[in-house]
DNA sequence: AATCCTTCTCTACACTTGTAGAATATAAGT
DNA sequence: ACTTATATTCTACAAGTGTAGAGAAGGATT
């Protein structure tokens, strides 16, 4: 199984979404545009977050004139898959009644849990 | 619904762990006991994150003579419950079949999901 | 070309986190 | 009472995080 993929700071996390939401190559003002309402930030702000992004390996940048372009190098999907198993290994201690108690615990309605039951019958099979 | 709760940075959140492992209130040698092999440290980093999660309003602080209990004051199911709720909602933007494919992507078995699945049953009953 | 705007990089700074030694206080042993 | 062992608090410091101004460099405008 896959390493895991460290936790990112929060502030980085929320960039990374933005970038994970549009099709890439992703230019500032898109994750911008984004952000807007949910986190405004200065954009000198951003491109900080952008580049410690790169140096921990999560996104590329590439440079076309005087612009650059992002592009995720770690997928949704995988980070994902990354802090869900590491929320069930280290917070629940693979104990699957504990992780069950936590799904049911977190707000969803009982009509969510019933579709995530399908959805999750699916991949059981 | 309940407010959320902050996530803690990891070595204050395996003190946690180790707090909820125990009967409380907790002693500090018990708490070294359970860290002593997945997380050695000294005493006193033991102490400062005492600290630190007694001034977050995690755990209250009794002393009996010269010697400190610590005793919970967020138990681990909400604690849990609030994550994995952050989760859905922060990461997985409150979508159904992207939080599924994470907890199927997470290394759980199939026989795993087969038993999430019959324990999230009871739930949506 | 001179000036202005846009975009990015550098520098900065306060706060948090991980870690632990120094200092202090208190109980225990002799 | 004096020394010793032990438990906690203070102080410290490097690295990480959130935030953004100052500076530089390249296009656009007049």
């Amino acid at each position: 199984m896959k390493d895991p993929i460290r936790r990112l700071p929060d502030a980085e996390q929320e960039v990374m979404q933005a970038i994970w939401a549009c099709k890439p190559p992703v230019a500032r003002t898109d994750i911008e545009k984004i952000l807007f309402s949910s986190h405004p930030m200065a954009m000198t702000t951003l491109l900080t977050l952008l580049t410690r992004l790169s140096d921990k390996g999560f996104i590329s940048i590439e440079k076309v004139g005087r612009r650059s372009l992002y592009t995720p190098l770690v997928s949704q999907e995988d980070y994902l898959a990354s802090q869900s198993r590491t929320f069930f290994e280290k917070l629940c201690g693979r104990n699957l009644s504990t992780f069950a108690a936590a799904l049911c615990d977190s707000g969803l309605t009982k009509e969510e849990i019933v579709e995530l039951r399908s959805l999750l019958e699916r991949d059981a099979l």
